[in-house]
Formats: structure tokens, sequence, C-alpha cells
DNA sequence: CGGTGGATGGCAGTGACTGACATGAGCGTA
DNA sequence: TACGCTCATGTCAGTCACTGCCATCCACCG
């Protein structure tokens, strides 16, 4: 026993979720996280990168939702639609995630590092999504700035979300802020 | 002597610089740096909160900048154009610093961890922006909208600024990038 | 039954960062 | 001039994230 119990990535990230959640992140170690799990410091670090990755293995679910959606949007569609139909899709994504997901972002909230790495993410997913708008044959620099642009809209609208979110609905909130950008710049 | 030299601040920064250009972030250790300037990593440590922020100490310059002028920004202009008017500002502070600001970005560019700081530092960027705005009376969520589609922008001029700086007019990239945004959100 | 591959343990090492305390320079003051 | 105060720096020990290397052990395959 002990040595081949299953599962060790995930009781590496269901232990790593409770301590955050108690202590915080910054007064956890690796150590302890690895111990509850029932494994070593270092098989911890042979399945996360680093002490942060371990709270953000599901971007990459998140990534395809999004590129997928993009892609196969219409062809007749304008770029932020089709970004914005990506968005709303990853969103909803997140919606599922109900509960664990507000106290995960309370968690990062709590914390710079994770702060850090959750920008950095997002940074990712921009980046996705314009090679996905480019993949659609939209040019330079509208890939980029449609989904930078729209990234910021998911922001805000993520934000707004989690203040409170049972009441709203966060595709809703994306749709509704991308309209609220779309006055702002026409603002002049 | 030794222990007396006037600017230990300012030579640890100028030793930071120079290893990091020469050997890269990750191959250079606090102790080579504070070695360099003829001090101990003990004191890099005081004057810089860690190894990456040797690299942002001007951050504090830009946010001024920006939020004064949005301040300043009369009363009747529309809160994009008052966004726009601090970005502007900012973009033509950064490209006072010439060829050393190309330098430090291309460091930055070349390594995650300082990629990541970058991030959070625009972050706060568009924290402070929001502020601004909210202070010119701009009701929420418009002002974070405002900002983060502001800084958004900013970011992809930087970047096409960054790729060919000698030709280009930063602020000018960060007006015209602004314009196209405001076409893509409109296309639908 | 032996061999093989992949996951884990054990361990030593590096380097970022911190806390506690010592030291020495500059400066005002008696 | 001597004293004492303050503050930047030095010194040292310690914690913890993360890595490389090698040993070990389980599962499965022939």
């Amino acid at each position: 026993m002990g040595r081949w119990e299953p599962d060790a990535r995930g009781r590496l990230a269901q232990a790593a979720f409770a301590l955050y959640a108690e202590r915080g992140f910054e007064q956890t170690t690796v150590a302890e996280i690895a111990a509850r799990a029932g494994l070593t410091e270092r098989t911890f670090f042979r399945h996360f990168a680093d002490k942060r990755e371990v709270l953000f293995a599901g971007a990459d679910a998140l990534r395809e939702t999004l590129v997928s959606t993009v892609a196969e949007a219409p062809a007749s569609v304008a770029p932020i639609e089709a970004a914005a139909a990506g968005l709303e899709a990853a969103g909803a994504l997140i919606q599922e995630g109900g509960a664990l997901a507000q106290q995960r972002q309370a968690i990062i909230t709590a914390s710079a590092e994770l702060r850090e790495r959750e920008l950095i993410k997002l940074a990712s997913l921009a980046s996705s999504l314009a090679e996905a708008l480019r993949q659609r044959g939209v040019d330079e620099p509208t890939a980029s700035l449609t989904a930078e642009a729209g990234l910021a809209v998911f922001k805000v609208a993520f934000e707004r979300w989690v203040e409170d979110p049972d009441r709203q609905d966060l595709p809703q909130l994306i749709r509704k802020s991308l309209d609220e950008l779309q006055v702002i710049t026409a603002g002049r």
C-alpha cells in the first residue's frame, strides 16, 4: 500500500486546495501538501511545475473551449462576435464549477503571487484567442486588439460575477459588458 | 571606503540591469548583482522587494503621469478620451527612455517570471486609471471597462512599438489602436 | 519466473528571501 | 573634542521553493 494509491495528482490538488483555503497560500508549504496527500515533496513537483500551478490546472480546458467555439463560429460572423461567443462559452464553463470556482477565486485574490499567475493565464488566453481569430482570416492588429479587448471585458464581467455569483449569469454579464464597451468606445 | 559610497540603490539597479542583459534574468544571482555593486545580498533586498522589482522601479512615475493627465483633462471630455490622453502621456514618457526602454523590454520578454511581473504592473495601472476616472464622476462599471480596454489598447500599441521603435511614435500608435478598437466593437 | 518501464522515495544542493543582531559612518550636541 | 544618536550596511543563521541524481518498488509483459 501507500506507494500505489490511485490518482496521486488529484490527491495533491485536493490537499493543496484545502490547505490554501484554510491557512492561505503563503502560509502553506509544499511539504505539508504532500504529507496530507500521503506523498513526498518531490512527487508534488513531478505533477505540478510549481506551488501555484496546482490552482490553474483547469486553464487548458478553458482555452480549448474558447478556441473551438471561435473556430466553429460561422464565417460570416464578425471577429468581435466570434470572440464574444468564445468568451461566453468559457464563462459558462467557469460557472459550471459553482461554489468551487468561487472559493478558488477567493484563494487567488488573497495572494499577490497567485494574482500574478492568474494574469499570465489570462494573457495566454488572449494570445490563443488572437491566434484563433487569425485562423479565421482576421488580420493583424485586429486579431490582437479584439482578443485583448475581449479579455478586458471578460475580466470585468468575471469580477462582477464574483461579487454576487448566485444572482448573475456569467455569460450574460460578459455580453452586457461588451455592449457597454461598445457604447464607451463610441462616446466621443 | 567601500561602505559609504553614494547611491547604493542606483548602483544595484545598474548592476542588475547589466547582468540581466548579459546572461539573462534567471542566470543571474542576487549575490552577483550585489558583488558588482560593491554591496551584499542583504542590502539588495533592503532596496528592492525582490529580484524582479529592480526592473520596475519606474512604474510609479508612469502611474503618476497617467493619473494626473486624466485628472487634468477638461470635465467635458468623455471617459475614453480622458483615458486615451493619459495613456498617450504615459506612452510619451516611455518613449523618452529611448534605447534603454527597449533593452529593458527585451530583458522582460525573455523571462516568464518577468512577464508575470509586468502584467501585474499593467493591471495595477488599470486599477489606478479606473480610480482616476471615478474621481471624474464616471460610474462603475464604465470606469473599470474603460480602464481595462484602455490598457488592452496600450498593450497592443506597445508591442507594435517594440517591434519597430525607431520608425513609429508610441502615442500615435496608441491613438491609432484605439481608433481601430472603435471600429472593431462597432462591427456587428 | 525474470525483465522492463514508469511512478515514487530519498537526498543533497542551489538560490531567493527573512529575521536578529553587530558594526561603523555621519552628525548634532554638550 | 568627546559623547551619543541614527541609519545604512554587514554578518549569520535559517526557511522554503525547486532541481538533479540515483535507488526503489509496483504493474505488466513475455
